[in-house]
This record gives C-alpha cells, sequence and structure tokens, in this order.
RNA sequence: CGGGGCAUAGCUCAGUUUGGUAGAGCGCACGGUUCGGGACCGUGAGGUCGCACGUUCAAGUCGUGUUGCCCCGACCA
C-alpha cells in the first residue's frame, strides 16, 4: 500500500472527545471516525485489524468444531415477548417498527433467534453436539456508551452457541471454548487472564470471563499470588475461605456513646480512636420488594453484586436518606442493627465474628460500644456479601491474592436450560424422551479487543501493535523523496516485500521525514524500515522495532528473510 | 436515569464577564526557501458562532426552550 493512497487522516492534536488512550490513538492515528454517541465508522486501517483478529478467531472456532452462520441484526419482537426478555431487557433494547407498525429490535444478542432456529431443526440426540457462531455488529442502547470502541452501541461481536445433549456435553463444549479464547488472546499478542465471574442477567451457572490487562480497565481481577493455584476471578465474583478466628475476647456490656456528626466509619473511628476493624459498618438498601441492612465490617466494602444474587431480587438501590429515617428512626450514618425492625439483617460471615463492635445505635449522634452479634441482635441471613481486597488470602490455596485491572473482552457462560426451556427447544434421547437441550453462549467483543490491544500496547508516541493484528507488518520510509536513488531503493525494497507475502506500506508521502516518522510511530507499524541516503551507498538499511526503537542495519540482499525473521520475533 | 460540563473555521481553542460589523494556532490551496523526528516566509480559501423563540436600535455575547456531545455514578462484549 502507498500511503499517498491509503486514507488514514492523523491528527496531530487530541481530539477533545477522547479521554481513554485508545480512543485518542485510534482517532489520532486515523483508524476511527465518530458518527453518533458510541456509534463508529472503521477507517481502513482499522478493518484490516478487526479482519486480523476476526480471521484468528474463525481459525480457533473453526478448530473446536464451530460453524459460522450469520443471523439478522433485525428481529421481530415475537421471540423476544417468547423468552420474556422484551419486557425484561429494558431500555438497553433498541427498538423499531417497521411500515406496519409491528415490533422490532436491533439484536443485543442472539439467543432468541438461534434457539427457535435449532428447536426446528434438531430433535434428536444424534444431532448434537452443535455449535454455531457468527461474527457481525451488536446493538445495545448502553445507558452511556463512552471511552470510544471500548463500550459503544454498536460493537462487533463474536457469539457462538453450543447445544449440547447434558451436562456434561454442555461440560465439553464450554472447556473447548475456553481453550479456543485462550488460543486466540494470546495469538493476538495480549496479556489476558480468564477469570471467575457473576453471571449476571444472563443466567446460568459457571461463567468466565477473559481479561485483557490494562490498568485502564474498568473491571479489578484479583488472582492467586500462587502460580500452581492459578486462582483469579472478577472483584464482584471473588470469594474468602470460611472466617474461623474467633476472638478469645471476653464479651463486655453493651453501652451506648455520644458520637456527634460522625456519619462515616472513618470519622467514628478517628473519634473514638479506634480501628475500623472494630466497626460493623451497616448500609440499607432498597429493592423491587423489600428494604434490607446490610453489614460489612467497618474497613470492607459491600459487594452490591453479591448482595443482590443473595437476596434473589431484580432492583438494589442504597435506600434514600427518608426511607432511612423511618426505618432506623435516625439520619444517615447512625443505623445499626441492634433493635433494628422492619427490613431484612443481611450479615457477611466475618461480622459474626465480631467482639465487643461498635455500631450505630439508631439514634442521631449517637453509636452502640460492645456490641456483640447473636447477643445483641439477630441476622436473618449471613452470606459473603463483601468485597475481596488485594492481600487476603486465596479461598482455594490461602496464598495471598493479588490485584490487576482488566477489560473484559470474553465471557463464556454456562446457560443450562434457560432459554431451551422458555422456547421450547427439546430432543429426544435414545429412549424416546423429551429432553431440553442444554445451551452455552460464548462472547468476544472483536472491536473491544482492538481497542484492549491500545491500551495494552502504547507509548507516549502512539500505537505499538500486536504484530498479529498490526494492519501493516513494515512501514517502508524513504527518508527524502527528492533523492530518486532512495525512492528507487525504496520501492524496490518495497516490492520484494510484497512479493514474500509481508503486508507493507511505502511511505511516498512529500512530507519530511520527521513527519513519515511521526505518523509511522502514531499507526504503530510493528517494523519501520528507514531508507537514507547512507542506504543508498553503503546498501545498508535501517530496521527499527516500534516496541524496542533499537535500530539495526541490514544489507538489502536477503531483507525479506531478515524482515521475516524479525517479524516472527516480534 | 441522576449529577456536572461543553457547543465559535476540517482540528485544538480564544472572544461571552462589560451586547456594537468574526479571531489565533494547526490543517488545506498556491509560490518560494528548507529537508533524518510534526520546518520557515508570503499569499489565499474556509464560519447563517448547534437549533428555535425572546429581550434590544443592535445578540457569538443576555433570557427561555430544545438538540447534540463529553465527563462522574448504577449495567455490559
Amino acid at each position: 500500500m502507498r500511503a499517498k493512497e491509503l486514507f488514514s487522516p492523523t491528527l496531530r492534536e487530541v481530539p477533545a472527545e477522547a479521554e481513554v488512550v485508545s480512543h485518542q490513538l485510534l482517532l489520532r492515528a486515523g483508524f476511527i471516525r465518530r458518527t453518533a454517541a458510541g456509534v463508529y465508522t472503521y477507517l481502513p486501517l482499522a478493518i484490516r485489524v478487526l479482519k486480523k483478529i476476526e480471521q484468528i478467531v474463525r481459525e480457533e472456532m473453526d478448530h473446536q468444531g464451530g460453524q459460522e452462520i450469520m443471523m439478522p441484526i433485525i428481529q421481530p419482537a415475537e421471540l423476544w415477548q417468547e423468552s420474556g426478555r422484551w419486557d425484561v431487557y429494558g431500555p438497553e433494547l433498541f427498538r423499531l417498527k417497521d411500515r406496519h407498525d409491528r415490533d422490532f429490535a436491533l439484536g443485543p444478542t442472539h439467543e432468541e433467534v438461534i434457539t427457535t432456529l435449532v428447536r426446528g431443526e434438531v430433535n434428536s440426540y444424534k444431532q448434537m453436539p452443535l455449535l454455531l457462531y457468527q461474527i457481525q455488529n451488536k446493538y445495545r442502547d448502553e445507558r452511556r456508551p463512552r471511552f470510544g470502541l471500548l463500550r459503544g452501541r454498536e460493537f462487533i461481536m463474536k457469539d457462538l452457541y453450543s447445544f449440547d445433549r447434558d451436562a456434561a456435553g454442555l461440560e465439553v463444549s464450554y472447556r473447548k471454548m475456553h481453550e479456543a479464547y485462550t488460543s486466540i488472546f494470546k495469538r493476538c499478542g495480549l496479556l489476558f487472564r480468564p477469570v471467575e465471574a457473576d453471571s449476571g442477567a444472563i443466567g446460568g451457572s459457571d461463567t468466565h470471563e477473559f481479561m485483557v490487562l490494562a490498568d485502564s480497565g474498568e473491571a479489578i481481577v484479583l488472582y492467586c499470588n500462587n502460580q500452581a493455584c492459578g486462582y483469579a476471578a472478577n472483584n464482584e465474583k471473588a470469594t474468602l475461605p470460611a472466617e474461623e478466628n474467633i476472638s478469645g475476647e471476653t464479651l463486655k456490656p453493651l453501652i451506648r456513646a455520644a458520637t456527634p456528626g460522625c456519619r462515616t466509619v472513618e470519622e467514628v473511628a478517628q473519634f473514638l480512636r479506634i480501628s475500623p476493624q472494630t466497626i460493623i459498618k451497616t448500609i440499607l438498601y432498597e429493592t423491587e420488594k423489600e428494604v434490607v441492612a446490610a453489614l460489612v465490617r467497618g474497613d470492607r466494602e459491600i459487594n452490591e453484586i453479591k448482595l443482590l444474587n443473595t437476596l434473589g431480587c431484580l432492583r438494589l438501590e442504597l435506600a434514600g436518606a427518608k426511607t432511612v429515617q423511618q426505618i432506623t428512626g435516625a439520619a444517615v450514618g447512625f443505623a445499626g442493627p441492634v433493635g433494628l425492625k422492619g427490613c431484612t439483617i443481611v450479615a457477611d460471615p466475618e461480622v459474626l465474628a465480631m467482639v465487643n463492635a461498635v455500631t450505630g445505635s439508631n439514634t442521631d449522634d449517637t453509636h452502640c460500644l460492645n456490641v456483640n452479634p447473636t447477643r445483641d441482635f439477630e441476622v436473618n441471613i449471613t452470606k459473603d456479601i463483601r468485597m475481596v481486597q488485594a492481600g487476603e488470602p486465596c479461598p482455594h490455596c490461602g496464598s495471598q491474592l493479588l490485584e490487576a485491572k482488566g477489560i473484559e473482552v470474553g465471557q463464556i457462560f454456562k446457560l443450562g436450560d434457560k432459554y431451551s426451556k422458555a422456547l421450547g427447544a427439546t430432543y429426544l434421547d435414545e429412549s424416546g424422551h423429551s429432553l431440553p437441550i442444554i445451551m452455552g453462549c460464548y462472547g468476544i467483543g472483536v472491536s473491544r479487543t482492538m481497542a484492549a490491544a491500545i491500551e495494552q500496547n502504547h507509548d507516549n508516541n502512539g500505537i505499538i501493535w500486536p504484530a498479529a493484528i498490526a494492519p501493516f507488518q513494515v512501514v517502508v520510509i524513504p527518508v527524502s523523496t527528492k533523492d530518486e536513488k532512495q525512492v528507487a531503493l525504496a520501492r524496490e525494497l518495497y516490492q520484494r516485500l510484497l512479493e514474500a507475502g509481508i503486508e507493507t506500506v511505502i511511505d511516498d508521502r512529500p512530507e519530511r521525514a520527521g513527519v513519515k516518522f511521526k505518523d509511522a510511530d502514531l499507526i504503530g507499524y510493528p517494523l519501520r524500515i528507514t531508507i537514507g541516503s547512507k542506504a543508498v551507498s553503503e546498501n545498508r538499511v535501517e530496521l527499527q522495532p516500534r516496541r524496542t526503537g533499537e535500530v539495526t542495519l541490514a544489507p538489502t540482499q536477503n531483507l525479506e528473510k531478515i524482515v521475516l525473521e524479525m517479524l516472527t520475533a516480534l
């Protein structure tokens, strides 16, 4: 490709709309342009990267027995009504009407369509396992699209659905996908980690997320320090070993103490000169059916996902000041479990092990001292409801947990019979019994993977593409386009590299060298070949990998071979 | 959906406080000098100041409304 003809408008300045580095660099390097909030046009360089990623995905899906199909983006409302998700999915579902006033949705995911397809075509255990996938645009009217391609309203996703006769079959399919995903992200040159996760609204039992590790990631991953153990989980999901240490302290009688104006754990701890660890934090929540008081140790954070799962409710919000006043009889900041009525009390197991603790007293400006669970208050539910923090013990082996930030680029779910039951997808087994098909679903955010790769691979000058997904492998830069010898040599080498099957750009623009170098760094070609005057006289060119920036000189004979070797090493 | 901010040339922004005939840098076009890390000089093109209504002799500037975009929180590939 000649840079002169390549449509990749680069920007010198950072566009005001971009906050995160992948968004900034995709705009600056001429990969994307915004069309609407969370909706982007992919320019030629982006398309090349996306196709590379898609190709890797296809190969790994096919390798595991997946078969590619293409389902419609436009889906009739009846399917969603049948599964019950037309009402449940909420405003995130893009809805539209046709000219006959019939309801449709733009597909945010395809369980409905594929399950309907399969229920009509798969009737026997002999037709399974079946793995079907597609790569196409998905539509989700996000509450807040942001971070460029990391969270768009239109994005490219690979979604595969597995159909098996039983849980054992699903287990096999699930493991295949786990393996495929591992290969995919490895081949893309990304540093990633599969972690245990919460299944959220999609439902199902087991689920893993694949996290690309990057400081800008929104998700927090906890992983075991002990490599042999290998435990890793999203912090929403991470669990703890059962609490065992009960303090030998003797129980003291409960008393009340004035704590004027101390609403937060920090304020109370400071005022009473105690450690936050001796305080029981009481937070009130409202669900669609009840008010809940959640108790955790003062230095802990409540994990609202765990709490939501524990309660089995659909909606969970912090209680408003009014509700708090009504339930506790005190202002926000003085709630405590002692004598608390009119709400369900959920406690983290750690709380039950506390002795002579401090809590709010449900009276303004007063706290209770020497509170002891069981003796002073009853708990309705005891369940792990707190965030696990780095430094705490691994639930599997007890070693220390470490923390990293990650971008979720893929997730695999065991769906079980949730959709096959709702949509009536059954098969007959050997004995003629009708059973629901057991399903799994497996997604990869392709466009997000591209952005995540940049989040993980960039420097102050621009993108550093892993060679496997780079839009081009090599850029050939004649330093001066006025020097005909340089240009001639550059063209010759460019041709030879093309013939060797290496994706190469020749920067033949009549620009100064500095401009070309800056653009080469910005776009992130893995390897740069610079052809200056010395190259012409000595027949040696400069090779400079983008990542290291180390310049090596190479003779022009056999350049293809040297380049190929360097690229494999990248 | 709640909270905050922004909207002026292709891009980044000034001008709004105190209403008075539209600005800079970059980019673009042309000419010249340059030429190994975003050169310099000159000339030029380019804007119904997001949109609507209002106040006023006069609105980019003040008021009301509206739309779009961005950021922070609860959801997701």
